[in-house]
DNA sequence: CGCGCCCGTTCAGGCTGCCGTCAGCTTCGC
DNA sequence: GCGAAGCTGACGGCAGCCTGAACGGGCGCG
């Protein structure tokens, strides 16, 4: 499972990681919301950990984000703030546990445990759409029982469609969703990249409404 | 939404049950445990709200067997214990949040809409209109529960319409709607793609006002 | 440090089907 | 019954989409 970190105390950071690996995860950290963006359009990761206070901005922002371009992934919130209002703000803002400073490091752990086994615990979370078998936690998909491996840019668009099932989605929320922010691209990357999964998972799986997007189609 | 709320105080179940209620959610209040399993034979429930301690056993015991007999419904749990080893258990056993008395309802609010996202994903608001159900965000239409595909002129002009239900547009409106204001159309395009939807969403969607324009009609 | 491989992006050529136009017909008001 | 307004089937052009192929950058490995 891979998790990114981001905390700008340094002490409390190291601590973290430290406590991550040894529970034989792997862990990026980072200490500024810029860089977590960075790390993200890298990377996908299963589980983000989230200072509230940061030196390039709040947070709730980033969450609020996140969710809003249709990012699913499970995030928990780290912070000194103890109100009650301010639990709610991170709870409302798509965040999916909360660990309020100074808190147990072992306690971490079973958090990090239950957000795992939610996602990939038990009984099967395996998504099945007509031939397709997903798993999200694994990122891996088999089409009719057999392995079909994904790109890092294609599963990122894949789970876009999977967010929102049978929901349209334009060109410009797909390129958002894969671009983070800026990309001004005048080019036809998701027409690409929506032919090859195509060609991969089947092309009945992804429909084109002309003008006007691309929807996941009927199972 | 329903959910089960296993709780022997009788003045912080009915406060729960109030807030719940509040909340536009339907609950069924238990005290005990074997209650909660008749409850759950009965009835299948979207979330459990759990206290720990209970007249008739240790609501961890009643976790365990749950997940153990492979239920994965979501299970907030309750309770004053607030040693960090009991919540390590209590997420351990399969919990997918904890809460600890005295907790603020507003904050059960936050938690239980947290869980519901969780689960179910936020569908998105449907509006009917007699045969017809128009998801805008999905921009789907289904009449009849079938699903009716537009084409992106037919969209813009539909969404016309809806926004402003029951007025008269006249076609210098809807021509200016579909078309960003410089295109000069001297033709009967309006009246076609009018024609066009009537044919997919039913005669009586749109109603003619003779020299006027057009309207949408009742239900 | 250099090489090779893989992935994301770009480009161009071809194809699809949406949309605007028109013509002939129907409906409405008087 | 007559004219005006609206309806709808048919059709061609072209915007929008698809996809094979090539380019180039990044990364791992030797």
């Amino acid at each position: 499972m891979r998790i990114l970190l981001i905390e700008d105390d340094t002490t409390l950071g190291a601590a973290v990681r430290d406590q991550i690996a040894a529970d034989g995860q792997s862990v990026d950290w980072v200490t500024r919301l810029d860089a977590a963006r960075d790390a993200m359009a890298a990377t996908s990761y299963d589980l983000i950990l989230l200072d509230l206070m940061l030196p390039d901005g709040r947070g709730i922002g980033f969450l609020k984000g996140l969710r809003t371009r249709g990012d699913v992934t499970p995030v928990i919130i780290l912070t000194a703030l103890d109100q009650v209002s301010d639990r709610i703000d991170g709870l409302n803002a798509g965040a999916d546990d909360y660990l309020v400073k100074p808190f147990d490091l072992s306690e971490l752990s079973a958090r990090i445990g239950s957000v795992a086994r939610r996602y990939s615990g038990n009984p099967n979370p395996i998504l099945t759409h007509g031939p397709l078998d997903i798993d999200l936690a694994a990122r891996s998909v088999h089409r009719d029982g057999r392995h079909v491996p994904l790109t890092a840019r294609e599963w990122a668009l894949f789970e876009a469609f999977l967010a929102r099932p049978g929901q349209l989605l334009s060109k410009a929320q797909l390129e958002e969703k894969l671009y983070a922010f800026d990309a001004e691209v005048e080019s036809n990357t998701i027409e690409v990249h929506v032919s090859r999964l195509r060609k991969k998972l089947g092309s009945a799986t992804i429909e084109t409404e002309r003008g006007m997007g691309y929807r996941l189609g009927r199972p």
